[in-house]
This record gives C-alpha cells, structure tokens and sequence, in this order.
DNA sequence: TGGGATATCATGGGTTTTCATGGGATACAA
DNA sequence: TTGTATCCCATGAAAACCCATGATATCCCA
C-alpha cells in the first residue's frame, strides 16, 4: 500500500530517489521498479508496481473488446507508461518526456494514494492541497459510513 | 479495539510510546506499528492500524473511479498517513510535520475510540473534553449526534 | 493474605544501519 | 564524438536497532 507523501530530488542525470516506503510494495520477484505514464485527468505523473498493470489489465479483459473506452485506456495508460528499473540506491531515472510533461525540474513530490502513486511538481501539489482539503471536509460524511459499514474490522 | 486514554512522554528524539494495550491490537503479521495522519477536524492527529487503512481502501473501491469525493478522500488519508513502525520497546518515532501540526512538545495523549484513536496535545485534549461535558450537560441530544457521527465506537 | 520474586512497561542513551544524494567510471547509441 | 543510460562507490543525515534502568503491575507460594 503507498502512503503518505514526499518530495525527492531530481538531479541533472534525470535521476529521483523512489521512496524507501514505496520501493517495498513493488516487488514482484520478477521487475525490481515502477511503472509510470502521464495522468490523463491533469499535468502529474501516475505510477505504480507491475501488479498494479496487471490488475488494469484484467479488468480490461473484462470490457467488450470493441468498446471505446477499452481501447481509449488502453492507449492512455498501457501505451503511455514506462518501466523505470531502480539502480542500486532505489532511485530511477525519469525520461524527459514525462519529466516536462509534469513540469518538474529540480524537485518531485510522490503522493502515495493507496493501490497507486502520483507524481507532481511540488508547487503545483500544494497549490491544490487547499482545494482537495476542502472537499475532503465536504465528504467526510461518506467516510463516516465506511467507519459504519465495516463495523469494526480491528 | 482502541480503549481508554493515556498520556506519555515524547522524547528528544521525537519517540513516544503507543499504550501497550493499543500495540496488542494492530499486528497484522507483516507490518508492526501504527498509520497516523492529521485530522481533518482539527488540531490533532488520527490513527489505526495497517488494517485500518486496507478497509479504508476497500470501501474507497466501491466508490466510484471518478468520484470526487472518493479522490479527496485516498487524499486526505493516504497522501497524508505515515507508516510509523514499532522499535523494540513499543515505542514510535513521530514525524516533526504531524508532531507540530498537533501541537504536541513533551507530552501526547492517546485516546482510544474504537476502530481508531487519536493524539492530542494534553492540555488540548482535557480542553476539549470539558467542553464537550458542558455541551453533554447542556444539550443532551447533539452528544447523541455526535456519538454516531464518530462511527459509533463503543 | 501477605510479601517477595518475576514480568511488563515507559523511558533514556548509544550504536549501527538505512536512506537520499552526489559524483565518477563505464557501456551504448545516434 | 557526443549525448545518454547504467553501474559502482562515497557521504552526511536521519532512522532503526540494541541494551540498560527504574517503576509499576502481576504472579506465586507459603
């Protein structure tokens, strides 16, 4: 599970520090990385382990093979990532593409949100966090009913 | 199930020590320790265990892919959640960013509600709790509400 | 039921390990 | 060659780990 949030270097070579957190969910014994493309939804990174595909992957499966929006993620998601293989201090280096498609220079927030993870320009995330705080207090009440309905799991 | 309220020292180091009635409850086999993140209701923080987070995670699934409310949400408790592992005296080291968001210095109080807990700066936390005493004795039917409105722990 | 023995707990301090980061060297490709 | 990607090592800071201690709580047995 990714949580919390960080912000790492991005030094001249390209290269960013995955945090430690982070690193220790990916494994899959077979690709010691991340995968990572362009959100569709704004001007920040998403990404996560391999598994994390191969979930998206099954539930494609699961739409008609001609429906558009099969087909729409598919190229927006599978076509659009890259596979980032850490080096042997855990970082990656990210391509320049997906670099200045988040317009990110010097500096990189990962944003852990469970299943997956976001990269973002560390101004641009805090400029939102404000907003996303707020509506976060606007639906508190839904959380509330997750506390209810799992009825006390721990 | 998080009960009763204790108060412990935080150290120089930024160690506290979770009641060892709260470390009973959280163990899941893979990860030893607690997930805290700043409430947002106020000036204290929150916390549970690893389990916690996964059923969190399960019922944000249900929610809709493109639901606001679900996106600030994953926000507001995964971005902002970090994984604090137990040393080997029961003890974790608090983020300086959550130990300064609660105002916390020297002292901490946990307060077991069930599912989850809290920690408050002491004098908060008794501040608090005579308020909302006055409220109970004042106002019988809104300490109702607000006993649901908490989940209905205990 | 008393009282000593034992375990648990909260706490302090020191040491070791990990982490994020920088830079150089080497392989590869345009 | 020139730029790019990969690998290896160095380092300071921070985090994790280990051991010690006094206080409290629990147990045990006469």
């Amino acid at each position: 599970m990714f949580l919390s949030t960080t912000t790492n270097n991005l030094d001249a070579k390209g290269r960013i520090s995955v945090p430690s957190d982070f690193r220790a969910v990916v494994g899959d014994g077979n690709f010691d990385g991340i995968i990572i493309w362009p959100s569709f939804d704004g001007d920040y990174l998403e990404g996560g382990g391999i598994n994390l595909l191969e979930d998206y992957q099954k539930s494609l499966d699961m739409m008609d093979y001609y429906d558009e929006g099969r087909v729409a993620l598919q190229r927006a998601i599978f076509a659009e990532s890259r596979r980032l293989p850490f080096d042997s201090g855990g970082r990656v280096t990210l391509p320049k593409e997906l670099a200045e498609y988040a317009n990110l220079n010097g500096r990189a927030t990962f944003v852990g949100l469970g299943r997956r993870f976001e990269i973002w320009n560390p101004e641009a995330h805090e400029a939102r966090s404000a907003e996303v705080r707020r509506l976060a207090r606007a639906n508190r009440g839904r959380l509330v009913s997750i506390n209810t309905q799992n009825g006390g799991g721990s």
